[in-house]
DNA sequence: AACTATTTATAAGA
DNA sequence: TTCTTATAAATAGTT
């Protein structure tokens, strides 16, 4: 329901993410309320920004809500039981160290790393997926670099307009006084040979009047440099 | 939204209320869902009906965020709180998650998303380090092929060696029945045909005395299959 | 449960 | 962030 049709995943950019993020907590707020009025029910939502933010809205005490939840799950193990509260955390200890784990292992796969494991099939995968990362950082880099190119000739271009205007100026100041030197006779030889003198120094500007143009002629295997070390971005420390 | 407008304001018709709950149940949660994947946010939704029935979504488990509301309301359970064995977990947890972010982060910058906030310089250090994960990658794929060619190399010229023996056991056997009807004279042409036919068949074998010796081309250029999806090593599915 | 005329939400762009 | 606006999506009332 927007200027396009969208699919539901993760949005990639951080800012239109946070901006989506905005309208939508917003609408869905607005319909818990809606629901809870309307229908005369009882509604607790919760909701944490990717930023670590609460928002939330209840239409009666969340307190209760959670209680009414927990009762309805058959869940008797109470949050503020100090033991139990140990233990759900050292489960979420334990959840996030896996998830880790995990995480590290593909992340090293991924470096070329630790490919002992693995079977032909698992790593043509891998061969497959790196080649399309690879794609995607090069398009993203060549579209940077023909963006700042672009740039540069917009700039070039408009200078080169400048010179353009300038060069007329100086020919009409030029031409008066030509003319002023026929009224008033010519009183200074070399002061014409100064003008004769300056109009073929100028009439080489003409010559550029074809705007400036740069171009990458194959900008997608151009190679920059070639760090040998890993980068921060390619070794990344934990803890 | 619908064939006329509405007042917020709770529905009077029993049946009506009901449908409308029906519907605009469904609307929240999958809205809380989309909010969820589009946005990256933890989000959690209770809802009781007027009847008493529980209908609710949480994107991640929804224990934890009510733990991470409760914490998030307040942490008045912290003063003066013996049990500081509960703070120490939830800094366990914290770090984790910032951890995981960060791998999060990284690992979508390797699959090639996310590249947004890179610089120029950024993007080729990812770039080099794509390139030299794709050829470890390959390089390990090709021993794996070139170890199995090997393997199949060796078995294949046993065999060999095998037929060789075996060849000269029935030329060895041929030569004796020769002998033998030489002996007690020729019994049966036919046999002796069948014979001479059986040694032609064998010349063949003779001929490929040479070991069998099969080799790739070029394995690092080869394309075994190209899956369009993202398999278990590129996309890790967290929770 | 479908249908569909409308309202509402929101994606994209300033 | 906030506004605008074209378009997608939700849904109120109806069949």
């Amino acid at each position: 329901m927007g200027r396009g049709k969208i699919v539901i995943r993760r949005i990639d950019n951080s800012t239109s993410r946070q901006v989506t993020f905005s309208k939508r907590r917003n609408g869905l707020l607005k319909k818990a309320k809606e629901l809870a009025i309307l229908c005369d029910a009882e509604v607790g939502v919760m909701i944490f920004s990717s930023t670590g933010k609460l928002h939330d809205f209840s239409s009666t005490s969340m307190k209760s809500i959670i209680e009414r939840y927990n009762k309805s799950k058959e869940d008797h193990h109470q949050l503020g039981n100090p033991a139990s509260e140990v233990k759900f955390w050292q489960q979420e200890v334990a959840i996030l160290r896996q998830q880790l784990q995990s995480l590290q292992e593909n992340h090293r796969q991924m470096m070329g790393e630790e490919l002992s494991g693995l079977s032909v099939k698992d790593l043509q995968n891998l061969d497959s997926q790196l080649e399309m990362s690879l794609r995607g950082v090069r398009m993203k880099k060549d579209q940077i670099l023909m963006d700042e190119i672009h740039e540069l000739n917009r700039k070039g271009n408009l200078i080169h307009q400048e010179n353009v205007e300038l060069y007329k100026k100086v020919n009409l100041i030029r031409q008066e006084n030509i003319e002023l030197n026929k009224v008033y006779g010519t009183r200074d030889v070399n002061g014409a040979n100064r003008n004769s003198l300056l109009t073929s120094n100028l009439g080489v500007g003409e010559d550029s009047h074809v705007p400036v143009h740069l171009q990458l002629s194959q900008p997608q295997q151009q190679n920059y440099e070639t760090p040998a070390r890993a980068t921060k971005l390619g070794r990344l420390q934990l803890q």
